[in-house]
RNA sequence: GCGGCUGUGGUGAAAUUGGUAGACACGCCAGAUUUAGGUUCUGGUGCUUUCGGGCGUGGGGGUUCAAGUCCCUUCAGCCGCACCA
């Protein structure tokens, strides 16, 4: 509990003959760090921002993306955990119960990097980068429940997800198998389709070799359909994570039949979405790496080279782009199912074995490599799709049409001709309709230290097993040797070493670790739950919190993980609700994707970049050059410590900065003359207070019956900002909420203003009512100032237990309104209404304008229209 | 190539269902206060002008009494995916 006469008041000084103006023009600064650091621990000891299950209010749960512990916040962090904080804020004062939870992403390589390049232990590096960080958040000023903290690097956390794993297998969820994997020579692991980005480390930008491993695998697969049918249900997430998420898993429909191959036993099997086009079909495609290319085409000369020369091919985009469209011609020829007719097999490099069945057939008419690759080996080409004209092709034609040349199809559309083609191939067996899809199964295993080890043991008589679950959880060993390359966890001299839990004999744990995406799939569940030892969650906690279909209200993050995390986010939940831990669907309801933060990049007269403040103390800048504003990163030395700011500024004016201008969707300028801006607002406001504070009635005063005109305009002003800044609050439209708190300052702010409104027939009070909701309305914004100029108007309560204001119904509608007159369509004049004026009114007022007089010129009034409230336009001729 | 987003003053940006374009800031200009700088206060600031006006939301066209907003077309920038059959 805190005592009201510690609070740090400032009474302006009152010079003795002064005029009233001067005493509104007070020069007192407010002492932003000593007043910052008293109201977080105020916070703290009330315990603000704990909460526990409340079923007498509603809940709202607020999350953003939790950090990687790398050692301190960086700008990009202030922008998303100011963001949650103002919805966390806004919401507890409207009245919900809040759960607004902090954690660490805590596995990952940048800890096991520490450890090679300084000696450091990982575990060591990442707990004592959480306490850092910990502190650099908590100055921050957020209203997060810090008792519900999770480190994901401690078996507490992990040994849950063991758990869940082995589940997952008994599930047939998870399984193993050896594969061609992605993997990284710089880190040495492996990566998931997800995280190769270009042919390259997501982390490191190596080029990706392919390798073949033992891995365990998540059947993602299995819920694709399940995974882009309920993005429908996400109708608040950006339609752009929608869309990628859609693209990545890339479900088409078609059919999926079988070639004979002439003077073979065997078949081809292919697929395609085109089945209507099948009567154009002019020659078969393999991939290289077919296993029938090998058959077909050995016993020809330069098939070797021309394997060869595939596999040369780099996957990255300008090597694909580049690379000519080439074809084997293996000399064999498969039946056209239908038609009957013999077409040529080719091996061609565009063909993929990992998609669809490795093998297609290609409609030069419809398809523009097809036609390109027809036109190179000298390929028939028919038109099977008539777009009514039937010039002779230049180009593929891929648009709509009637069907032609295709016998039982001929003029049929499209679609219905995709209709009965797949019918009759199922009728006399020789193909089916199937779904395709771009989305492979979740590779998770990866061979490094610092993750959750998998819960497995090898057994050379009993083969993979679960560690029984009396043993979890596998904990990792402490002592750990980063001398020898590769995972630490194989040179280990004991860890490994078990027993089998079948047969007893001798055998050896996985000392592959979870990809860390692992971790970060299922955290928003432990936040409801985060202290229970038996069970990833509760289900009356998950059920609280998250019950099917409310689940995680409000998500703010990062566009980046549109299609890792958020994608694995949602698959892990589905896989928890089918092995009966929770019972929704989809993790989050609301997604919001916040913009980056750039700043100005600075070269110095050797082309060397520098920093804004190597930059800021040249003391000739015209040597140096100042580049664009791009997102922060080290290599371009354009990165803002938060850190400064904070210590400079104060968490407030940072916070309001970081809300100023750019819409939190947009990138966001940083600049110094922005937080300057901010920081001198914040005096400004603090100012306002000070300096009515004792020109206005005490906080409990009665209200008085009759208000000036002018205090009633304000008093309108005041109760229509509580809604729009409700509103622009849940359109995220922060930029729009600063504006309107400046709006609304500004009406009081002018010492000349002041003077007037404090001598007017209830102004005093309604000055106090104004302050009151001012500061009310910009806390979840500038939480410490609004605490303390709360208790500098008398209050001894601590406003963040204090509802939202409720705005005056009666003072909402206006008695007059200003709206422009038109002639023609142009405004020459302004007239003032009553919002229900009539007609004859308005076109009274209207013509009776000298401008619109003038501007008609003598003409006639063709036509007048009127809307009310909105508009005169007068239409001369 | 496919999909998506964005184009508004010197800058960041506002503008419910079409209804006074540029709110709110940054910057800049002038004045006041200050020993000075900073702070603070007062006023101004889309472009142009012969001071009547005229022109203005990437360009062109259209619908409408009325278009930043709707339709067609075109250009530019950014993001995602990409030999996906």
């Amino acid at each position: 509990m805190f005592d009201n006469k510690n609070i740090y008041i400032q009474i302006p000084s009152v010079q003795p003959c002064a005029s009233v103006v001067k005493n509104f023009m007070s020069t007192e600064k407010y002492n932003i760090a000593e007043s910052e650091a008293k109201w977080r621990k105020a916070w703290n000891e009330r315990k603000c921002f704990e909460v526990t299950e409340d079923t007498t209010k509603d809940k709202y749960y607020v999350l953003e993306m939790f950090p990687y512990p790398s050692g301190r916040i960086h700008v990009g962090h202030v922008r998303n955990y100011t963001l949650g904080d103002v919805v966390a804020r806004y919401r507890r004062a409207r009245g919900f119960n809040v759960l607004r939870p902090m954690g660490w992403d805590a596995f990952g390589l940048p800890a096991e990097n520490a450890a090679i390049e300084r000696g450091a232990h990982p575990s060591d590096w990442t707990i004592s980068n959480t306490a850092e960080m910990r502190e650099q958040l908590q100055s921050m000023g957020l209203a997060i429940d810090w008792s519900r903290e999770i480190t994901t690097c401690k078996p507490d956390y992990y040994r849950h997800e063991q758990a869940m794993f082995l589940k997952f297998l008994e599930r047939g969820i998870a399984y193993r198998k050896e594969s061609m994997v992605n993997w990284d020579p710089v880190d040495n692991t492996v990566l998931a389709n997800e995280q190769v980005v270009d042919g390259k480390g997501w982390r490191t930008g190596a080029p990706v070799e392919r390798r073949k491993l033992n891995q365990w695998f998540l059947k993602i697969t299995d819920y694709a359909d399940e995974l882009i049918d309920d993005l429908d249900k996400l109708d608040r997430w950006p339609e752009k994570v929608r869309i990628m998420q859609e693209n990545w898993i890339g479900r088409s429909k078609g059919l999926q039949f079988k070639w004979d191959i002439v003077g073979k036993d065997e078949q081809i099997e292919v697929y395609t979405t085109r089945p209507d086009t099948l009567f154009g079909a002019s020659f078969l495609a393999l991939a290289s790496d077919h296993p029938m290319a090998q058959e077909l085409g050995t016993d020809k000369d330069g098939f070797d080279a021309f394997i060869k020369k595939c596999q040369a091919i780099g996957t990255s985009e300008a090597a694909i782009e580049q690379a000519e469209k080439l074809g084997f011609d293996t000399d064999h020829t498969a039946t056209h199912p239908l038609l009957k007719r013999e077409v040529p097999v080719y091996i061609a490099n565009f063909v993929l074995m990992d998609y669809g069945t490795g093998a297609v057939f290609g409609v030069p008419a419809h398809d523009q490599r097809d036609f390109d690759f027809a036109n190179k080996y000298d390929l028939s080409i028919t038109r099977v799709i008539s777009d009514g004209q039937d010039d002779e092709l230049t180009e593929a034609y891929t648009g709509e049409g009637t069907l032609i040349n295709s016998g039982i199809l001929d003029g049929k559309d499209i679609a219905s001709a995709k209709e009965l083609i797949i019918q009759k191939c199922e009728e006399d067996g020789s193909g089916f309709g199937t779904t395709q899809y771009r989305l492979r199964d979740w590779g998770v295993s990866r061979q490094r230290y610092w993750g959750c080890p998998i819960p497995i043991i090898y057994c050379d008589d009993c083969g993979p097993l679960p560690v029984p679950e009396d043993q979890l959880p596998v904990e990792l060993p402490k002592d750990i040797s980063f001398d020898k390359p590769g995972n630490p966890l194989v040179h280990h001299p004991t860890w490994k070493n078990t027993t089998c839990p079948k047969c007893g004999q001798p055998a050896t744990r996985e000392t592959d670790t979870f990809d860390t995406f692992f971790e970060s799939s299922w955290y928003q569940f432990r936040y409801c739950d985060p202290h229970n030892d038996s069970a990833p969650v509760g289900k009356d906690k998950a059920n609280y919190w998250m019950p099917k279909g409310a689940t995680v209200e409000q998500y703010i993050g990062g566009v980046e993980h549109a299609v890792l995390h958020l994608l694995y986010a949602r698959f892990f939940t589905k896989i928890m609700r089918d092995c009966g831990y929770v019972d929704c669907d989809e993790p989050f309801m609301g997604l919001f994707t916040q913009g980056m933060v750039t700043h100005e990049t600075y070269k110095d007269a050797n082309g060397k970049w520098i920093t804004p403040i190597e930059y800021e103390a040249l003391v000739d800048k015209s040597t140096a050059k100042v580049g664009p504003s791009i997102k922060m990163s080290k290599s371009k030395k354009n990165v803002i410590d938060p850190e400064d700011i904070l210590k400079t500024y104060g968490a407030d004016a940072a916070r309001l900065f970081i809300l100023s201008d750019s819409p939190p969707e947009r990138d966001l300028e940083w600049t110094e003359s922005g937080i300057e801006g901010a920081w001198r607002f914040i005096n400004k406001l603090h100012r306002i207070v000070m300096d009515y504070q004792q020109h206005i009635p005490a906080h409990d005063t009665p209200k008085p019956t009759h208000f000036a005109d002018d205090i009633n305009e304000l008093r309108s002003a005041a109760h229509k900002t509580i809604n729009g800044i409700a509103k622009s609050i849940d359109d995220f439209a922060m930029n729009k909420v600063v504006a309107q708190i400046r709006e609304l300052s500004n009406l009081i702010a002018s010492p000349k203003q002041a003077e007037n409104y404090v001598k007017l027939d209830g102004g005093a009070w309604a000055i106090r009512e104004t302050l009151e909701i001012l500061i009310k309305l910009f806390n979840p914004m500038m939480p410490h100032l609004a605490e303390e100029l709360w208790s500098a108007l008398g209050h001894n309560t601590l406003l963040a237990d204090e509802p939202w204001p409720v705005a005056d119904e009666s003072l909402l509608v206006d008695d007059t309104v200003t709206i422009g007159v038109q002639v023609n369509g142009k405004v020459r004049a302004t007239i003032t209404l009553s919002p229900d004026a009539n007609e004859s009114e308005a076109r009274e007022a209207a013509l009776g304008q000298d401008n619109v007089k003038k501007a008609m010129d003598g003409k006639q009034v063709r036509k007048f229209i009127y809307v009310p409230g909105k508009i005169v336009n007068v239409v001369a001729g």
